[in-house]
Parts: C-alpha cells; structure tokens; sequence
DNA sequence: GCGATGCCTCAGCCCTCCGTGAGATGTTCA
DNA sequence: TGAACATCTCACGGAGGGCTGAGGCATCGC
C-alpha cells in the first residue's frame, strides 16, 4: 500500500468500491452491547438464557429476541441440559465466528 | 474454555458481564457500509473525498458527514494535497485501528 | 394433574441514526 | 476580484432497531 499521496492534480474517479456486505453485517450483530456481550461469554462456553440474563441485568425475553438473530446468522446455537431440559444453553459455532471475524479483520487490515 | 455443559442443575448466577465497549463503539463505526468501504479504501492509501464520492456512488457531504464519525474516533485524519490544496486526502491512524480491530477479535475470539 | 419455571414469539412504542438540502469556509483559476 | 470547485456543518424528516408486555409452549417438582 502506498502512504503517499498521488501526484496527479485529477481526482482518480476509477476508484473501485470494496466489498463489505460480510463485515457490515457481523458490525450489526456486535453492535448491540447484548449481543456482543452473549458472545464473549460464550467464547468460554455454554451459558444458557437465566444466566445471560442474570450476567447482563436484562430480561429474559429481551436476551431471547438477541438470541433470535444470533441464531439466524447461524453464530450459535441451542442444545437442552441433559438432566434438566428446561434449560436451554446456547455455544457458538466456531466456525461461523471464524468467519465473521475474518470480514472484519478484512475491513480494518 | 469448557465446551461442556455444566453437570450441576442450578443456573450459575455469578457469571460476569463481559466490558464490550470498545468493541460496540467500532462495531457501531462499521455497521454503516459507507463507513466500512471508507475504512477498507484507506488500508491501499490516501484517497480524498470526491474520490470516495465516486467510488461510492454518494453525495460528497454524505461522505463527509461520515469522515466526521470517522475523524471524531480518531480513525483517520486528513492532509490537504501538495501541490492543490483545494483536495483533502484522507489516510487512517494504523496504531488506532490496530487497537479498534483488536477489540473486535476479542469477542469473537 | 397442576402450578411454577425457562424460554419463545409477536406487536407496539420510542429513540437513534442515515440521507438530504441549505448555508458557510477555504482554495484555485481566469 | 469573482466564479467555480472541494469540503464542512447543521437541522430536518423518515426509516430501522431495541425494550417491553402479553400470550403461548415445553419441562420439572409436588
């Protein structure tokens, strides 16, 4: 990359605009601090809803509604507690974060 | 990090909330696509405002409007042009975007 | 079975943020 | 000097997203 700026007089208007949809996208998951706080707690691992929302000062419904869209993005996903299934906990699929980690490393690198 | 479940049936009502902020303010930079292709334009180089202009497809006080968010965050910083002073020329801060992209891959991290 | 618990979904209100237009500043050129 | 250009700032209107409350489903303990 060059850190000098261009000679030229002229404006270059052949600039291309970069493709960013990836990168936009996982900014609008983490830019809720619910939700960006959902999966740094998961990064150490599972952590069901009652937690969440114990950790977070927050009600479980609202941890809920940022989990549906965690969930749509394909970031985590919910297994039942074997001896107890009324509690749901939620891990990240680590593959997915990898590559949403990677859009925005891409952005700002 | 324990990719387990927790054997006991009690919800962990200890967990601590994560701080995110860093990581939510750069988030909430690159949730605007304009924004992201600002910041992925400047990792080549310089490139003034009616060049992004162009390259965008935006209004050059659009643009403007979000190189003061940019500004504001200490993201980038613009030089007027040599030899045509009319031209501002924007590059970014490397050591603040290091530190914006490394709050970022915390949590996902 | 019945109440309590854990969690989900949806509609509604409210607030924030983006794009636009107008006006102002600074620079270049004739 | 005056016109054209490059950019900035600010107020305004509209759209999108978060929090809430109500209602519903599934599971556990008595």
């Amino acid at each position: 990359m060059t850190t000098e700026l261009p000679d030229v007089c002229e404006p270059r208007l052949n600039l291309r605009a970069p493709d960013v949809t990836d990168a936009v996208a996982t900014a609008a998951l983490l830019v809720d601090p619910i939700r960006a706080s959902i999966l740094r707690m998961l990064a150490d691992g599972p952590v069901c809803v009652c937690e969440m929302a114990a950790a977070l000062g927050a009600r479980e419904n609202n941890i809920s509604n940022h989990l549906a869209k965690l969930r749509d993005a394909g970031l985590v996903h919910a297994t039942r507690h074997e001896t107890n299934a009324r509690f749901l906990y939620y891990q990240r699929d680590e593959a997915v974060v990898a590559a949403a980690r990677a859009a925005l490393v891409d952005v700002l690198r």
